[in-house]
DNA sequence: ATTACTTACGTATGACGTAACGATT
DNA sequence: AATCGTTACGTCATACGTAAGTAAT
C-alpha cells in the first residue's frame, strides 16, 4: 500500500525524466524523492524505472502504472470537486416519492425543467400513495414528496403545487354520456360508485364522501381500491363510475369515458408537495427553488 | 490534498456507521481515526459525515464523496495488479466496457475466444452505460466498448457486431401475457412504459421513443431507469411494462415474464463495439482480429 | 572532474495511544 | 450511569534536509 503523494513523486519524475528536475518541480530535494520512488515500488515489488546514470527510464510496468497513477491522482481533485458541487446543489441526487396521477400534470414539467437546468442532479423516482409518502420522508428513504394532502409533522415543510376539479370517469356508452351536457352531482349519485378505500388514500375517500355529504345524497358505494389505476379498470369493466381528479384522463385507459361534472369547483383535488425541513440535501433546495418558478408558470399552460 | 488512508478510514467509517466499530476493524483506536475524518473534511472544506452522539450517517456531499472514494481505493489495487501482469510478461491487456445485456450474446463468446487463443492477453472488465464507455474511451480508461451506437467523435473506429429484436417484459401475469397471441404495439402503447432516461442510456431512450413516434402512438412513460436491470426489477414490481432487447430475457429476473412483439423488424438493437483509433495497444488488435471472426460465426448459432 | 542518484545521519513535524472531557440517551 | 465522539498530552515513528558515498561520462 503506497501513498498519493508516492504516486505524484512517480509522475513528475517520469514526465521529467530526472530526479533533480522533479524534486525541484515538487519543492524538495532528490534524497528524500529517491527514497519515496524506492518505496512505492517496494510497495507493489516491482521496478518501475531503470536508472541509468545519464538518464530515467520506464519499465514496461512502469509505462503502464504511470497511466494508472495519472488517472488515480486526476479521480482525487473530481472527488473533492464533485462533492463540493453537491454541497452547492449544482449535483446531486433527489430521491422523490409521488403519486400516480402527479405524474401527469405540473409534476413531469418539473422534472423537465430541472433536467434541463441542472442536469448534474439524478431524480431516483418512486411511485407510492400519500401514507407511504409520508413514511419514507420520516425515515429518510425519500427527500421529497408529491402527495394529496400535508402530514401533520412539524418536520416536514409542504406546499401546494397544483390544484384541480373532479371528472366523472364512465364505461364508454353509459347513460350520462348520452346526456348531451355534463351530469348534475345528483344524477351521478343515482349510479354506483368505485372508491377510494378509506385506509390506504384517506385524503380522496374523504373528499369523496364529503362532496356527496353535503349535497344530502347518499350514494351506492361498490368498491373500494387503493389506486386510480385500478378504479379506472373497474370503471371499464362496467362496474361503476368513479369521480376522479382531471388528470387523470391523460392515462387513457381502455373503455373509459371522462365527463365534466357540472358546477363544482375547479379546485378540489390538491397536489402538495413535501419535504423534510431538516434536510441537508442542497440539491433538493435548488429543485425546490426551480419548483416555484414551474408551479407559478404552470397555470399559464393548463389548456394543453 | 487528502492521503489514501484518510479515504480508507472515511470509507470505513460509512460502512460501519460508527468511528468505535471502523476504529476496531482498522486496529487502532478512536482519537486518531476521529483526527483523520477532520482533516479530510477541513482538506476538501466540508462536512463528510454528520455525528448526532447516537449515530453517524452521510451527509449528501458525503454520499457521493463515498462512492468515488471506494473507485479511488479499488485503482490503487487495481493499478498495482496491472504493472504485476505486464512485468510477468504477459502479453498485454485489454480493458473493455461493456452493457449489462451485452454479456449474454456475442460478447461472451469473444472473451472466449481470445481466453483460448491469445491466453496471455488479461481482460480488465467494466460493465458501464454506452455514455459512461465513451467518455472512458476518450478518456483512456478502457480500450474497447461495447455500447449501442457509435459515438461521433472522429478518433474512435467501430463496427456492428449483433443486432436482435424487441421483446416486450411485463409482470407475471399481466393482461399483456394472457392474450395467447404476441401483442401489437398499439396494445402495448396502452400501458405505462419503463424506459432509459435520455441522458444516461441515450441510444436507447431514442429507439423506444422514435418506435411509438413513428405508429403515432403516445404512451405513458412512468419511469427513468439507467440500467435494464433495474428496469426489470420496476416491471417486476407491477410499475409497468418495457421494451428491451431479446438478450434481457437470459437474465431470467424474478416475477417477470418475456412476450413476442409482433410485426417487428428483428435487427432494430444494435450492438457496436468502438475503440480509439489512435490506440497503440497490440493486445486490442490481436483481440479485434478474433472478434471479426467471432462475429462471422456468431449468426450460425443463434438459436441457441 | 563533473553529474546524477543513493546511503548516512541529525532534526523536526506529526500520528499514534492513553487519559480526560462533553454531550446525549 | 453508560455510551460515543472530541480534545489534551506525552511518546515514538517517519520524512525531510545536509552531507558523504558511488558510479558513469
Amino acid at each position: 500500500v503506497y501513498t498519493l503523494e508516492q504516486l505524484r513523486d512517480f509522475v513528475a519524475v517520469a514526465e521529467e525524466q530526472s530526479f533533480r528536475r522533479a524534486a525541484a518541480r515538487l519543492n524538495m530535494t532528490q534524497p528524500p524523492l529517491s527514497r519515496q520512488i524506492q518505496r512505492l515500488e517496494r510497495s507493489i515489488g516491482l521496478r518501475l524505472l531503470t536508472r541509468t546514470s545519464r538518464t530515467v527510464t520506464l519499465t514496461p510496468a512502469g509505462q503502464i502504472f504511470l497511466e494508472e497513477a495519472r488517472r488515480i491522482l486526476q479521480m482525487t481533485d473530481a472527488a473533492a470537486l464533485m462533492a463540493q458541487r453537491v454541497a452547492r446543489g449544482r449535483a446531486g441526487r433527489v430521491r422523490v416519492g409521488f403519486t400516480a396521477i402527479a405524474a401527469f400534470n405540473v409534476f413531469g414539467e418539473w422534472i423537465r425543467a430541472v433536467h434541463r437546468e441542472l442536469p448534474n442532479i439524478d431524480f431516483v423516482l418512486t411511485e407510492m400513495v400519500t401514507t407511504a409518502q409520508t413514511d419514507a420522508l420520516l425515515g429518510g428513504e425519500i427527500d421529497l414528496g408529491f402527495m394529496r394532502g400535508l402530514p401533520p409533522a412539524n418536520v416536514i415543510g409542504g406546499r401546494l403545487v397544483f390544484s384541480e376539479g373532479l371528472v366523472v370517469a364512465v364505461p364508454e356508452g353509459h347513460e350520462l354520456a348520452g346526456l348531451g351536457r355534463p351530469p348534475l352531482l345528483k344524477e351521478v349519485a343515482e349510479h354506483d360508485i368505485v372508491t377510494y378505500g378509506p385506509a390506504p388514500a384517506r385524503y380522496f375517500h374523504e373528499l369523496v364522501v364529503s362532496l356527496f355529504h353535503e349535497a344530502r345524497l347518499t350514494p351506492n358505494y361498490v368498491q373500494y381500491v387503493s389506486q386510480v389505476n385500478s378504479q379506472l379498470v373497474l370503471v371499464g369493466a362496467g362496474i361503476g363510475i368513479a369521480l376522479v381528479p382531471r388528470s387523470a384522463a391523460r392515462l387513457q385507459p381502455p373503455r373509459v369515458e371522462f365527463l365534466e361534472l357540472g358546477a363544482q369547483p375547479q379546485d378540489l383535488v390538491e397536489l402538495h408537495c413535501a419535504w423534510r425541513l431538516d434536510s441537508k440535501n442542497a440539491a433538493l433546495t435548488a429543485a425546490l427553488g426551480i419548483l416555484d418558478r414551474v408551479v407559478a408558470d404552470y397555470g399559464h399552460s393548463q389548456d394543453i
